[in-house]
DNA sequence: GCGACAG
DNA sequence: ATCTTGTCGC
């Protein structure tokens, strides 16, 4: 946990449950103080996607993070935890709903990925606080952001070939992309979260993307955290088999 | 007040 | 997010 976490509203006790909107948008805009989108400081060698299935109407959330080489994007690992929220869905504040159960799935990995790519936003937020960013910060991890939807700003459509990309702006500044991850199908909005900078999740994106709209981290997430939900994954840290990787 | 609105 | 069948297009 970062130091400063202490010095403010913000402690690791804080449960996000009881948090009022008025509260939550306080801690964004704290958090958005420690925000960092500097050009990434590393070579990736690892990308994990995180991501949350729930059933409808339930408070019960399967979250989980798979572990992927980079640039191969090959399975290496993932971390199933089952955990429960009560905090609604909100457009603007899903890091609240979602982030307790995927820190925990997050703390059972026992080697950190190099980048965690979200399903959701990063900058691409209101107050520059999507919940890549907010995991990012309060973490010191590197994120970015993947959402299948825009949440906020503006933007022109792409070209219809995939790599066709358009900036996403809002009062005047550039928050993201809205990416051609495929051919004829409707883009992706990409952004970072922490620790890069746009022109990292960007490239970081278009890099995992192969035949499908999603990129590979973000896909394989949602296709795990799925399978955990309906049973045929079961919860706790696992490894594949390096004999598998040839 | 009106429209927008990640998962 | 999740519930769902067929169907259009590459």
């Amino acid at each position: 946990m970062p130091d400063f976490l202490n010095r403010m509203v913000i402690t690791p006790e804080l449960n996000y449950d009881q948090l009022t909107i008025a509260e939550a948008t306080l801690i964004q805009q704290q958090l958005r103080g420690h925000l960092n989108l500097e050009p990434l400081q590393i070579e990736a060698k690892t990308i994990a996607g995180a991501d949350i299935s729930l059933d409808l109407y339930s408070e019960t959330v399967y979250a989980g993070l798979v572990v992927m080489s980079y640039p191969d994007l090959q399975p290496i690992a993932y971390s199933l935890v089952k955990s429960s929220t009560i905090f609604p869905y909100i457009p603007g504040y899903l890091a609240f709903r979602e982030i307790p159960a995927i820190l925990k799935a997050y703390e059972q990995l026992p080697v950190k990925p190099d980048i965690v790519m979200f399903d959701g936003n990063g900058i691409l937020h209101a107050r520059r606080m999507g919940i890549a960013s907010h995991f990012g910060v309060i973490t010191d991890a590197i994120t970015m952001g993947c959402a299948k939807k825009k949440l906020a700003g503006q933007y022109v459509d792409p070209g219809p070939s995939k790599g066709e990309y358009t900036q996403v702006t809002d009062k005047g500044e550039v928050i993201g992309y809205a990416v051609r991850t495929k051919d004829n199908v409707k883009p992706v909005f990409i952004s970072p979260g922490h620790q890069m900078s746009l022109e990292d999740s960007l490239t970081l994106a278009l890099k995992c993307t192969g035949k499908h709209r999603l990129p590979e981290p973000t896909r394989r997430a949602h296709e795990y955290v799925n399978r955990f939900r309906i049973g045929t994954l079961t919860e706790g840290y696992h490894e594949f088999d390096s004999r598998t990787l040839f």
